[in-house]
RNA sequence: CGGGGUAUAGCGUAGUCCGGUUAUCGCGCCUGCUUUGGGAGCAGGAGGUCGGGUGUUCGAAUCACCCUACCCCGACCA
C-alpha cells in the first residue's frame, strides 16, 4: 500500500520535472557554458539563427543572419587584402587528381580527406532508380578542393616568365571541401568558405614580407574588428600546413580554456613552384623558382567570435562586425502612441544612418516588447533603444547595451552621437574583456607534473620545449596539448624542455585546440 | 573510422522493456477577444507515412534484421 502511494508521488514530480523542462525548453534558454560548454556553443548557433546542419553529414546551412556576419568579415577583410595590392580571382572547384601528386607532402597532407568526383553523368534504372550510370567514368578522376595551391599553381607556371611578371597578388574567396569525420556548426564543416590568397614572388625575402604582412592583416582584423586578442607567431614544424617551409598564425584563447587556430599564412618557400615548374627569368638573364605564398581564414572565424564573447544569455557581437548594430523596440498601447513614436524613431534612424550606424527599427505588432528584449539580445545587438509614451513625454530613451546588459535612460538630445561612443566603447569594451581572460588563463610551468595540472584546467602554459618533434608528439600523446604556436611576443631565454629535460632557448604556448 | 547513445507534428518530449481501441504532453502555429516599459492571458482550432526498408504476427511506434542521419567519447584536422 506505501508502496503504491510512494510510487505515485514519485510518478507526479517526474511529470512535475518533465513539465519545467519542456517549459525551460520553449523559453529559448541556453544551456548555461558552466554546465556544458560544447552544448551552449550548440544551442547559442542555432537559437541565434546563425546556422544549422543540413541533410549532408557534415554539412552545414548557413542562415541570413549568420551569413550576414561574414559579410561584414568578407567585407573589411577585402578592404585590407585591396589596401596591400592583391586584386580577386577565381578559379575551378574541381583538380584533376594528377596535380595533387606532385608536392609529396601537400598530398600526403591532404589525401585522407578529399572527396573525389568519377563519373558525370547519372541514369534512371528500373530497380533502382537513380544511378551513376557506370559508362560515364572520367578518364581522370577529379578532387574537389580541399585548398588550391595546385590548381593555381599549374596556371602561374603559363602567367610567369619573366621578373617582370612578378609579384602575383591574388586572392579568391570560394567554398573548400574537406572530408571531416568529427563535425561543428562553424568551427569545422566538410564544406566550408573561406579566401585563399596565393601569391609569386621573384626573391625569398619578398615572400616572408607578403606572408609576415598578411599575418599582422589578420590580427589587425581579429584585435580591432572581432575585438579578440590573439598571439601571433609560427608552427612548430609538426603543425605546419602540408607543403609550408613556414607557417605563421594567429592563435585566440576561447572561454573553455581551449585554444582555437583562427588565421594563417605561410611561407613556402619554392615546393610548388618546384613540384609546378614555374620559373622566371631574372635580371641576369638565368632562370630562377618562383618564391610563394599562401594564406587563409575561413567561416570558422564566426566560431571563433561566438566563443570569445558570448555569455549565457546570448551571442555578444562586437559593433564593428554585428549586422545590426542598434535596434529599436517601440512600446505602445494605442495607435496613436505607435504613430508618435515610430516619428521619433524615425528621427533617430535618420541620424544613426547619417553617422553610418546600422539600425533596425522592430515595429513588428505581432511581439511584446519584452519577447523582442529577449530576442535581441539572443542575436547580440550591441546596442537597443526602447522608446513608449513616457519618453515622448520627457524627451528621453532608454538605451541598454548588450555588452554588460545594463540599461539607462538618457536624453534625446544628441542620441545619435552618444550611440556612436557607447558602441565604440562596447567595442573596446569586449575586447579588453578577451584580454583579461586570456592573461588570467596564461600560466607558465616549468616542471611536467606543473604541465599537465595546468593544461588539464585548460589556458594557454607557456613552457620550454627541446624544440624536437619526438617531444611534441609525446605531450600530445600523455595530455592532448599541442603546441599552438611558437610566439613572437615572447623574448628568448634559456632553460630546460619540460617534458625531456634537453635544453631549450626559449618558451612555446601550449593548448588543448578544437 | 572504432565505442556508446538517440530518432514519435516546426521544436522539445511520453509511450517501446511486457505488441492490442482514436499515439501523450508542453512550446510554437492558426482564429477571436483582452493585452503591450523584460519572453502575455483566456477560449477554440489545425498539424503525424512514429527516421527509411524488409521481416515476424490476426495485429507493430513497440519484436528481429538491414540502412540512413544526428549526438557524445576516441583517432584525424582550419
Amino acid at each position: 500500500m506505501l508502496c503504491v502511494i510512494k510510487h505515485c508521488v514519485i510518478l507526479y514530480f517526474l511529470k512535475k520535472i518533465q513539465r519545467l523542462y519542456q517549459t525551460y525548453n520553449m523559453a529559448k534558454e541556453l544551456t548555461p557554458r558552466s554546465e556544458n560548454y560544447s552544448q551552449w556553443y550548440n544551442d547559442l548557433v542555432t537559437k541565434a539563427d546563425l546556422a544549422e546542419n543540413s541533410a549532408v553529414r557534415g554539412s552545414m546551412v548557413i542562415k541570413p543572419y549568420g551569413y550576414a556576419i561574414w559579410e561584414k568579415m568578407q567585407q573589411v577583410l577585402d578592404g585590407m587584402f585591396k589596401e596591400t595590392g592583391h586584386q580577386n580571382a577565381y578559379f575551378p572547384l574541381f583538380i584533376p587528381k594528377s596535380f595533387f601528386s606532385k608536392e609529396a607532402s601537400h598530398v600526403e597532407g591532404f589525401a585522407k580527406e578529399c572527396a573525389v568526383v568519377t563519373h558525370y553523368r547519372l541514369k534512371a534504372d528500373e530497380k533502382l532508380g537513380i544511378i551513376v550510370d557506370p559508362d560515364a567514368k572520367l578518364e581522370e578522376e577529379l578532387i574537389v578542393r580541399p585548398t588550391s595551391e595546385t590548381i593555381i599553381w599549374d596556371t602561374y607556371r603559363r602567367w610567369v616568365q619573366s621578373y617582370r611578371d612578378l609579384p602575383i597578388l591574388i586572392n579568391q574567396w570560394a567554398n573548400v571541401v574537406r572530408w571531416e569525420m568529427r563535425t561543428r556548426l562553424f568551427l569545422r564543416t566538410a564544406e566550408f568558405l573561406w579566401q585563399e590568397g596565393h601569391t609569386a614572388h621573384a626573391t625569398e625575402r619578398e615572400a616572408i614580407a607578403e606572408a609576415e604582412q598578411m599575418l599582422r592583416v589578420y590580427a589587425t582584423f581579429a584585435r580591432e574588428y572581432m575585438a579578440m586578442p590573439v598571439l601571433t607567431g609560427v608552427k612548430s614544424p609538426n603543425e605546419r600546413f602540408a607543403g609550408a617551409v613556414e607557417t605563421y598564425c594567429i592563435e585566440a584563447l576561447m572561454q573553455d580554456g581551449k585554444a582555437l587556430q583562427a588565421g594563417t599564412s605561410h611561407f613556402l618557400g619554392q615546393n610548388f613552384a618546384k613540384a609546378f615548374d614555374v620559373k622566371f627569368v631574372n635580371k641576369e638573364n638565368t632562370q630562377e623558382y618562383v618564391w610563394a605564398t599562401s594564406w587563409g581564414v575561413s567561416t570558422r572565424l564566426i566560431g571563433a567570435l561566438i566563443m570569445a564573447h558570448s555569455d549565457d544569455n546570448g551571442l555578444v557581437l562586437p559593433p564593428r562586425l554585428a549586422p545590426i548594430q542598434v535596434v529599436i523596440v517601440p512600446i505602445f498601447k494605442k495607435e496613436e502612441e505607435f504613430a508618435a513614436i515610430t516619428e521619433r524613431v524615425q528621427e533617430v534612424m535618420k541620424e544613426l544612418r547619417k553617422r553610418g550606424i546600422t539600425v533596425k527599427y522592430d515595429d513588428r505588432d505581432t511581439h511584446k516588447p519584452g519577447f523582442k528584449f529577449a530576442e535581441w539580445e539572443m542575436k547580440g545587438v550591441p546596442v537597443r533603444l526602447a522608446i513608449g509614451p513616457r519618453d515622448l513625454e520627457k524627451g528621453t530613451v532608454e538605451v541598454a547595451r548588450r555588452d554588460t546588459l545594463e540599461k539607462e535612460t538618457l536624453q534625446f538630445i544628441h542620441i545619435a552621437e552618444k550611440i556612436e561612443h557607447l558602441l565604440e566603447k562596447i567595442q573596446e569594451n569586449i575586447y579588453q574583456k578577451a584580454f583579461d581572460y586570456r592573461e588570467q588563463n596564461t600560466f607558465k610551468a616549468d616542471n611536467w607534473e606543473d604541465f599537465k595540472t595546468k593544461i588539464e584546467a585548460g589556458g594557454f602554459v607557456l613552457a620550454h620545449w627541446d624544440g624536437t618533434t619526438e617531444t611534441e608528439i609525446r605531450i600530445k600523446e600523455e595530455t592532448k596539448a599541442t603546441i599552438r604556436v611558437i610566439a613572437d611576443n615572447i623574448a628568448p631565454e634559456t632553460g630546460k624542455c619540460v617534458y625531456s629535460g634537453n635544453e631549450s632557448k626559449r618558451r612555446v604556448v601550449f593548448a588543448k585546440a578544437y
